[in-house]
DNA sequence: CCAATACTGAAGCATGTGCTTAAGTATCGG
DNA sequence: CCGATACTTAAGCACATGCTTCAGTATTGG
């Protein structure tokens, strides 16, 4: 078939398993190992290798190997390009706070909490 | 396996697929019926039904049944609740940009350019 | 050095997915 | 009424996916 491996369908395929989800949920409170990633999950950790490679060819996490550890972290930008596709698609009414947003965004740096 | 019946799942795996998304793009443009969606797609009317009822069991569109004319539309909701997965996952920096961008839709309403 | 640690990779099984073909069932227009 | 229209549904095929087991290969601590 050999028909999906654009990169959105490929991360959207590898946000629909829970499994990875909880894995990038993880990944967010920081990098870790294999085994630390395969430890609270109740599969083998080859199922769990399997896994983060899917988030891996899908460029939503990294990962660095030194010594005998492979270190995982989130790409922030994979995840974003990912988000990025609703935002063209969401309804006008929807739209309008989202342009203000923006707009907002682009011309002053926030205050946190003045 | 019965494992990805949770509507998260659905959804992400709903839009792997680029012939599900074209269809959505399609129905972002307005309702449109069965044959209509079925015209430019390069696949048989019974395929793309199929394509159909993925999205519409994954709540990212709708249809009714008029006559003998099934007519399908986009379901706001079903898309943005799936966005909503992305914006608690993003990291602080662009965080701090969408917490005022929501602090701001919540105190004004927006004006079109003024 | 060498056994424990930390992965890595291949093979295999059960199911799921994306199509097609083919045979329906309603409704509509004249 | 009756043929065209507009789906609908089931069966079946090829290939993808989510696991498991099992047999590696590097590294490392003592």
């Amino acid at each position: 078939m050999l028909k999906y491996r654009d990169p959105l369908s490929l991360a959207f395929q590898a946000l629909a398993d829970p499994t990875r989800r909880d894995l990038v949920d993880r990944l967010l409170r920081g990098p870790a190992s294999v085994s630390q990633l395969a430890e609270p999950v109740d599969m083998t950790m080859s199922a769990v290798v399997q896994h983060l490679a899917v988030l891996e060819g899908a460029g939503l996490v990294r990962s660095q190997k030194i010594g005998r550890v492979r270190t995982f972290q989130v790409d922030p930008d994979g995840l974003r390009r990912t988000e990025d596709w609703f935002r063209p698609r969401r309804t006008p009414t929807e739209s309008r706070l989202d342009r203000l947003g923006e707009h907002l965004a682009r011309s002053e740096p926030p205050q946190e909490n003045p």
